[in-house]
DNA sequence: GCTTTTATTTGACCTAGTCCAAAGGGATGG
DNA sequence: CCATCCCTTTGGACTAGGTCAAATAAAAGC
C-alpha cells in the first residue's frame, strides 16, 4: 500500500477541528474561537486558517456569519420538495425549532425570466414577499415569493410570516397541486447575502419552484436561497414512494 | 435612491471579467490568462485575483482545473433525474458532446451507509464501478456505481463505458422502475477531487440515487459528484408533468 | 433598568511576496 | 514517429503582515 501523501497544513488544521467537533467538544451552533485565536493556536497565518475553515464549510461541517464568527453546523434539514414545502411542519417532524421573519412586501415589475416562469405577459406586476427562515436560532434560508396579484388580492394585509400554503387555502380557496423545481448551486448577492448573513459571492444552493393549481394555472414562483450546509434534498420517483 | 456602496477590488475584477465573458470575447471552454498575468493586468495580488475568480466560480461562470488553468464555463446541463439518467441522451438532446471513461471496476465491502441504502446485510460485497463523464471535452461528473453482485453476475466482463441502463436491460433483463435521490452540496475528496481535476476540498454537488426494479427490490446505488457549474437539476411533481 | 456612547472584537479585504509540485510544451534521441 | 528528458508554466499552499467596516460588548449616563 502506498504511503499516503503528507497533509498540507490546512488539511491538518481541518482534521484537528473535525476531531473536536466529532468528539462532541464543539456543539452545533457553538461558536469557534476567532480566526486570529485559531491562527495563533495552530501557529499559522489567518490565510491558511481560512483555507482550512473553507474546506470544512464546503463539507457542511461549519458555517460563518459575516463579521460575527464561525460556528459548528447543525444537522441538515431533510427537505422533500415533492411532498410539500411547509417549513414549520418539516422542522417539527425533525425536532428543529423553526422561525420565519417577514422582511418585506412590495409590488414589482416581473423580470423576463419571471414572465416566462409564471406565463404572464410582459410588463406584468407581481407581489414580492421576502422572508428569512431560521432553524434552531440561526438563519438557514432566505425566500423571495413572486405571486400573481390577480390570484391573491389584498395579500399585503395578511400575516405573511405564517404559512403561505395555509393562507392560500383558507383565504383564497387555492391549493397547490403541482410544482416544477430547478436546483442549482449559486452565489449569494445583495439582499440574499445580507439576509443569510453571508459575504457577497458566497456559495449557496438555489431552489426555484413554480407552483400551479389543480387546473394547471401558475400561482407563484419561489426563489429559495439555502445556506448550503443547511439542507439535504430528497426526491423520489412515484413508484419509489409506493414501494416505501 | 441610496448611493451604491463602493465595490471591492475583487468585485471590480469580477465585473470586468464578466463583461469580457458576456461580451463574447471569452468563449465557453476558453482558457483565461494565468493568475499571474491577470494579477498584473489588474495591478493587484494573486490573492485578490483568486478571490474574484472564486466568486465567478461560485456563480458557475468559470471553472478551474487544478494546476492547468481557469476556464470559461459551459452552459449547465439540464438534468431531470425523474426522467431517467441516460447521460448520452441528455447530452444529445441539449447539443452537447458527451464522453464516458471507465476508471475502474472492483468488488468492495459495503459501508454501513451503503448497506442501509441497498438494504443488504452487513459485510455484503458489492461491485464498484467508477466512471468519469465529460461534456464538450471537459470533465463535468464523476460517478461511483455500487451494484448488488447477485443481480449482475459477470458484469466486469462487459463494456462499462456505455450505458448501464441499456446493459441492465439487454444483458440482465432488468429495468429501472423507481429511484430515490438525495441532493446536497459537498466537498471533493481523494479520488473524487482527482477525477474532477479539482483541489481537495473544492465544493461540488452530490446526487445520490438508489435505484429499484419493478418489484421494489434495490438494484444499485450511484454517487454522482457534479462540478457545480456543470448541472441544473429539474424536478417536477407528477401533476406538473401532466400539465406540461 | 434602559439607552446611548465608546471601545473592542470580528471577518472582509488587501499587499507582497516565497516555495512546491503537477502539468504541459519543446527539444532530443532512437 | 514515438518516447524520454528537461524546462517552463501553472495553480496550490503558505508567510507576515496591514486596514476597514460591521457587530458586539462594556461602560456611562439618565
Amino acid at each position: 500500500m502506498t504511503e499516503p501523501k503528507p497533509l498540507s497544513q490546512a488539511a491538518r488544521i481541518r482534521a484537528a477541528l473535525l476531531q473536536q467537533i466529532d468528539g462532541g467538544l464543539l456543539r452545533p451552533g457553538g461558536r469557534l474561537p476567532s480566526e486570529r485565536a485559531l491562527a495563533e493556536l495552530f501557529a499559522t497565518t489567518r490565510i491558511t486558517l481560512k483555507e482550512a475553515l473553507g474546506v470544512l464549510e464546503a463539507e457542511g461541517r461549519v458555517y460563518r456569519e459575516e463579521r460575527r464568527g464561525w460556528f459548528v453546523a447543525f444537522p441538515r434539514l431533510e427537505y422533500a420538495p415533492l411532498h410539500g414545502n411547509h417549513f414549520q411542519r418539516m422542522a417539527d417532524a425533525q425536532q428543529r425549532a423553526a422561525e420565519t421573519r417577514l422582511l418585506g412586501v412590495e409590488t414589482v415589475l416581473a423580470s423576463p425570466e419571471l414572465c416566462r416562469a409564471l406565463e404572464v405577459p410582459p410588463l406584468s406586476s407581481l407581489w414580492k414577499i421576502r422572508r428569512q427562515r431560521s432553524l434552531d436560532g440561526r438563519v438557514a434560508l432566505y425566500v423571495e415569493h413572486f405571486l400573481r396579484p390577480e390570484r391573491f388580492p389584498d395579500i399585503q394585509g395578511q400575516d405573511l410570516s405564517r404559512s403561505l400554503t395555509e393562507l392560500y387555502r383558507r383565504r383564497y380557496g387555492i391549493e397547490y397541486a403541482a410544482a416544477v423545481f430547478d436546483i442549482l448551486p449559486a452565489a449569494a448577492q445583495g439582499r440574499v447575502a445580507q439576509a443569510l448573513m453571508l459575504a457577497e459571492g458566497s456559495p449557496i444552493l438555489l431552489v426555484r419552484r413554480v407552483n400551479r393549481d389543480a387546473a394547471g394555472a401558475t400561482l407563484d414562483c419561489d426563489y429559495e436561497y439555502w445556506r448550503h450546509d443547511a439542507v439535504r434534498l430528497r426526491v423520489d420517483s412515484p413508484a419509489a414512494a409506493a414501494a416505501n
